[in-house]
DNA sequence: CCGCGTTTGTTGGTGTACAAACGGATTTTG
DNA sequence: CAAAATCCGTTTGTACACCAACAAACGCGG
């Protein structure tokens, strides 16, 4: 019987581990870059890595559903930072872009986006971060 | 320059690998146990795991702050799966325990939450999953 | 060109998740 | 012991996240 196999103990749970980590990573994020929240700041650098999109189209991008994305773009247009416009080829589409101060604003912020991902696996070790980031990508 | 240092890039950060990584956990949790949602089996299993506890201290066992363990504590407890009561030696405290239903549930549900965990964590090798595990842990 | 399936965005509902503020109970401390 | 600090549970407000249902627009096959 050696030792404790068999049981399940919620703390060993992969599921349990992502949302602790996940919390940890979002705590890390509210306090480097409080002006954005992680959502935001993804939809946004999208925005700006692809140019213009559509409302959906974003939200496969980032994955996030329709409904989600939707709440996202709102709270980015009421700060200003994208616009959307009516697409004439195709009157359903949203045609999404960030506006000046959106793109500045991340690209002033990208430093900071790189260093909370640092600082959120900190603890591992130089070597196990690129293994750790490798296997959770393979995992989404 | 060698290669593509330095860049943001959204898709190679924790943050968002994190997320999708989550959300593929859920969807197959909400797959193989639609009974419950995953932090309500949490919650449940640190019910069944410690006995009796307050509230808040549940919430602390289960990573959740005391608004959401409210919630999660009043949906089990609709679902006739735990009890509370008050408890007499300290006023403010409430008492939660798991019902007979609760419990059989739980014990009823535990392959198949070891099971949920395998598959979350099936894109990776033996050694990989363990050495993962561990990592994530540590992210906490 | 017409109908039918699909896509796009929206809405409503449920369920986490957290901050902030609160009243009441308990504990600590002066 | 009385005042202060803390803890308990609750409520309100904001922000994801997903499902299901919908109307308008699009596109394709017949």
């Amino acid at each position: 019987m050696a030792d404790d196999t068999k049981g399940y103990v919620l703390d060993n749970q992969v599921g349990y581990l992502l949302r602790r980590a996940t919390q940890r990573h979002i705590g890390i994020f509210g306090q480097a870059l409080p002006e954005l929240t992680p959502t935001q700041f993804a939809a946004l650098a999208k925005i700006c890595e692809l140019g213009a999109v559509s409302q959906n189209a974003l939200g496969r991008a980032t994955a996030m559903d329709a409904a989600t994305i939707k709440g996202v773009v709102d709270r980015l247009r009421d700060k200003g930072l994208i616009a959307s416009t009516q697409d004439a080829n195709d009157k359903r589409r949203l045609l999404l872009a960030a506006s000046d101060e959106g793109r500045a604003l991340y690209e002033s912020l990208t430093a900071t986006a790189l260093r909370i991902s640092a600082e959120t696996l900190e603890p591992l070790s130089e070597d196990e971060r690129i293994a750790f980031v490798e296997m959770l990508a393979r995992l989404g």
